[in-house]
DNA sequence: GCCTGTATAATTGTATACAATTAATGTGAC
DNA sequence: GTCACATTAATTGTATACAATTATACAGGC
């Protein structure tokens, strides 16, 4: 029938989203595509979720749109009626404002394990993007920033040596990647933001665990003023 | 062929299992079985997961495996090769301990919010599993005990109003369900853990958001330094 | 022996076919 | 008009078929 067609399709769309990616399958990138819709608000909550729409829409059959949607059930992002369909949940103003409350306590832990179960390989990446991000600050590079910040809590997830701790600030982060991103094209808060990072990084290399575990809670609290305030300017825009 | 066994073998799974469900899949199924299975340590971390060999053994075809399966992998019980297959992760014991230190975070924040926010009915619902635990305390039924608790600890997910909370420690008890049904079936432990839950109701009832957090944190802290001393008695016993 | 390449089998990945359920559409009674 | 009920369409649930990939086994060369 048409198969070369979808073939063709497919193999593009392969080609535009999993460059970096060595291993891919269909399912994967379903899951990416669906729930980024939803976190940028292209799905709206509310919205149905028709497979075979999707599959259409996607170049691909219902199997893989389905394990997608099992997936994206299980993260709340969609609700599922058994015979009926699956809304979007999607993420509220609410919501994001808990999960950084949350990520303050999880990523204090995180800081709090971290200071004492890093190994050297992690600390001097820790200092490597410390110095980068003065680097980055001064030149107001904020694309560069945002990927350091991930980095540098990356690293952190990491040296905190907990599977699960590391797994749910994963998601908690793709949660809120959005607000975050905007969060830190603030002039005046990247700055403030490298001073903080940078203490929590001392207090890391310290080997003060207590002080890390505050200063990093402190550092995702003010996170999320910041983006009351930034949220209260462009009201009307959005 | 052999249709007519296979739906056999189908409905004496949905009747044993889904008793208390109205609506079910095949997919929701297979999910809490394979869960629970390698929770139950039934399925071993390394064990490879062969979809064929897991439908023939519940009897269903290989797609409501696959999406169990896929959601197994947001859970990180299991890990999944491209290509090539999935094997059991598991939850080993730090795991478990790591789970405590984050529920008693989590738990405590719960218990804060739902000082604040909580309704007159979960509020009155509270007050009645704690008159029930008294009950039960002192009769020793150690089995209405632990759905009591999952009772209380649920109402107060439910009372925080927070969706992203709840979904969390939803799932983090569900991680330890093992161990906490263990933790509870010591006498003395069951007793202090009374007073504990009652003196948090108290203080939700009060509308001490501070202190139903402290109370709720050192109760977790508890329950797991418990666990430890139980587990080096039965040390040679699994 | 052991390496290498090749054929075969096992397994996963994807698409499609069919069944079951739910939504919609329309028709007749009143 | 509208309510009840039957009929059809749309959608989900499940199973199976086929393709692609990876593992296994085996033969020949060195």
């Amino acid at each position: 029938m048409e198969n070369f067609e979808e073939n063709r399709v497919a193999k593009s769309r392969s080609l535009a989203k999993m460059q970096s990616l060595e291993r891919y399958s269909l399912h994967s990138y379903v899951f990416n595509y669906i729930r980024d819709a939803i976190l940028n608000g292209r799905y709206k909550p509310g919205d149905a979720l028709v497979e075979t729409r999707l599959a259409d829409e996607l170049g691909v059959s219902r199997t893989p749109i389905r394990e997608a949607i099992r997936q994206l059930e299980l993260e709340g992002l969609v609700i599922s009626i058994p015979n009926k369909g699956v809304v979007v949940s999607g993420v509220s103003q609410q919501d994001i404002d808990d999960i950084y409350t949350i990520r303050s306590m999880l990523e204090g832990l995180a800081a709090r394990w971290a200071a004492q179960r890093i190994d050297e390989p992690n600390l001097k990446e820790l200092e490597e993007i410390v110095e980068l991000m003065e680097y980055y600050t001064k030149k107001n590079d904020f694309e560069q920033l945002t990927q350091l910040d991930t980095r540098f809590h990356g690293v952190i997830y990491e040296a905190c040596a907990s599977k699960v701790l590391k797994h749910l600030l994963d998601n908690l982060l793709r949660y809120v990647e959005r607000a975050r991103r905007g969060s830190l094209k603030v002039p005046m808060r990247a700055n403030q933001s490298f001073n903080e990072h940078k203490s929590i990084f001392e207090a890391i290399m310290k080997r003060n665990a207590a002080e890390a575990e505050r200063l990093m809670a402190e550092h995702i609290a003010r996170a999320i003023l910041n983006l009351h305030s930034l949220m209260e300017q462009s009201e009307e825009r959005d």
